[in-house]
DNA sequence: GTCTATAATTTGATAGAC
DNA sequence: GTCTATCAAATTATAGAC
C-alpha cells in the first residue's frame, strides 16, 4: 500500500527520468516539485538505485496490466496490435515523454544492476505477450521468421517510432514509422 | 584540419556519450582518459554544448560519407539496405555502443538547442537517403504507404534493434529484430 | 596549447532534532 | 515522516602563469 508521498515521488521521478534519463532526475528536483525536502525522499528510497529500481518495476507492471487487458478486450490480432501501438503513441504524444525503459536501456551500462535486471523483465514481458498473440491468432510466419523474431521486430518498431517522434518533434511521425500492415487480415 | 588532441577528445567523448548520454560524459573523465587536464579541453571546446554539438556533427558526417559509399558500391536495394543495417549492427556488436544520435534524441529535451538541431539533421539525412534508394530501385509501395513512411519505418527498426541488443545483451538479437524481407527481390 | 588553482553549483547521502 | 544542517564528491567553467 504505497503512501501518498511515495506515489508523488514516483510520479515526479518518472516524468524527469523519461526526459533526461538516469542522470536527468535528482532527489532535490523531485523534492522541489512535490514540496518536501530531499532528505525526506531518502526515508522512502534510501538510495537513488532503490528509487530507479522501483520506478522501473512500476512502469513494467503498469504495462503488463494493460497488456492483459488488451488481450481480453480485443478480438482480432490487428486490433490488439493497434491497441498496443497506441500505448506507446499516447506516451509519445505528450511532449517530452520517451519510454522510460527505452531511455534507461540506452544507458544501461551506467545503471545499477538492480535496474538493468528490471529492464530485461520489461522487454521479455513484451516479447512473451506479443509472441503469444501471434501464435494464438495463427499469424502467418514467413520463411526465415519465427513468432519470437516477429515480436522483437514489433517492439523495435515501437521504440524506434518513439525516438523519431522526438527527433522530428511531430506526432504524426509515430504512425508513419509504424507498420502493422502484415497483420491487417487477422 | 582537426589537431591530434581534438581528435582524441572527440573519440573519448563519443565513447562515453554513447554509453551514458549527455550527462554521461564529462571534461574531467575525458581529460583523464587521454592524459591531459580538463582545462585544456576548454581551450578546444569552450563549453560542453560546443563539444556535444561537434560530436553530433562529426557522427552525422561519418554516416553520410558511408551512405554515399553504399550508394555507389552496391547494385541492388536489398544489398544496400543490408549494408545500411550492418552499419548499426557493427556499432551494436561492440559492447556499450548505442547510436549516439539515438541516445541523444531520447534525452533531446534537456540538450542545448545547437545539439537538438543537429539531431534532426542526422535523421533527415537518413530519411532522405533511404527514400531516394527506394524510389531509385522502384520498390513496390503498398496501399497506404509512401517511400517516406517506409524510410521512417526502416530507421525506427534500426534504432529499436540497437536498443533491444542492449536490453537482452545479445548480438543475435539485432538481426532477429531487423526485417528487410519486403525488399528481398530488389 | 597546456598547466595550476580555484570558483560556483549540483549531486547523493547521513546525523540528529522534532 | 519530515525537517535542518551538513558533508564529500563531482560538475562546468574561468583566470592567469608558462
Amino acid at each position: 500500500m504505497p503512501s501518498d508521498t511515495v506515489e508523488k515521488i514516483l510520479t515526479s521521478a518518472e516524468k524527469q527520468a523519461r526526459t533526461g534519463g538516469y542522470n536527468g532526475f535528482s532527489f532535490r528536483e523531485i523534492a522541489k516539485e512535490i514540496g518536501i525536502k530531499s532528505a525526506s525522499i531518502h526515508y522512502h528510497f534510501p538510495t537513488k538505485a532503490d528509487l530507479a529500481t522501483e520506478l522501473t518495476k512500476r512502469y513494467t507492471q503498469r504495462f503488463e496490466a494493460i497488456l492483459s487487458e488488451i488481450g481480453n478486450n480485443h478480438t482480432t490480432l490487428h486490433s490488439k496490435l493497434q491497441a498496443y501501438a497506441n500505448l506507446f503513441y499516447e506516451a509519445a504524444k505528450e511532449k517530452g515523454n520517451m519510454c522510460l525503459c527505452g531511455l534507461f536501456t540506452a544507458e544501461i551500462d551506467i545503471l545499477p544492476d538492480t535496474v538493468s535486471r528490471e529492464l530485461k523483465v520489461f522487454f521479455q514481458s513484451h516479447e512473451k505477450w506479443l509472441t503469444a498473440q501471434l501464435i494464438e491468432h495463427k499469424a502467418a510466419i514467413p520463411e526465415g521468421q519465427t513468432p519470437q523474431k516477429m515480436a522483437l521486430q514489433i517492439i523495435a518498431n515501437m521504440e524506434g517510432a518513439m525516438l523519431l517522434t522526438k527527433a522530428f518533434d511531430s506526432q504524426t511521425c509515430f504512425n508513419d514509422a509504424i507498420d502493422l500492415s502484415a497483420f491487417a487480415s487477422l
